[in-house]
DNA sequence: GCTAAAGTTCGATGTACGTCAAACGATGAG
DNA sequence: CTCATCGTTTGACGTACATCGAACTTTAGC
């Protein structure tokens, strides 16, 4: 039953794209929160950590935009979705990218 | 007489303001050729070597955006900019930031 | 002083994007 | 089966942005 969402391959990420999703400061505290654990988690509840004050449609089409870009991996686990990010393929394409994202003061 | 055109200080540096600038990618194109050489240049001959395909407004339009965001200092000799990497200035803020944007592929 | 050259600013235009409300699946519980 | 829940899709709206032509500013050379 778990089913994956459309991804890109590594090979077709797109620093344009993947900047453009990251540019934007509500995805990027998402990032930051997912990146904090590496486990896969709920994204309802890393949405509730980072605390935009977003309706779900647009918490929806935020998560959409980061995993077309490449960045996180989205499994439909019955209603819900386990989100995680896709740390070896971005670090492969882009290393120390995330890193210097996400670990900023 | 050069005089360095107005220009953000390091701590008022936004991640936000940053990441917009990189993901456009005729600037970027303009910063993967600065960065290349770490020598104040003529930015038209960095415009040559970036062979954007753009106006000379809209390359102006560039230039000013990343000297906003903080990542190049622009200083005017005669009728000519001369542009740098702040390098020292965004690695501080944002280690590996520029590394990792601008030497992928 | 003129005049040409290098950039910038201004105004206009088309497109992309963030946002929400409403409507629409899909799924788990009773 | 019914219904409430979680999330997505659709449509609309406002704003931001990339782009160019035209007009302007400053500077170098004569």
């Amino acid at each position: 039953m778990p089913r994956a969402l459309p991804e890109p391959s590594v090979e077709s990420f797109d620093l344009t794209v993947i900047l453009s999703a990251l540019a934007e400061p509500g995805r990027r505290a998402l990032m930051t929160e997912l990146y904090r654990g590496s486990e896969p988690i709920d994204c309802a509840v890393i949405a509730e950590k980072a605390d935009l004050g977003l309706s779900s449609p647009t918490i929806s089409h935020h998560y959409r935009v980061l995993r077309e870009a490449g960045l996180i991996r989205t499994v439909a686990e019955g209603r819900k979705r386990i989100v995680t990010v896709r740390r070896g393929d971005v670090e492969a394409r882009f290393p120390g990218l995330l890193s210097a994202v996400l670990t900023g003061r």
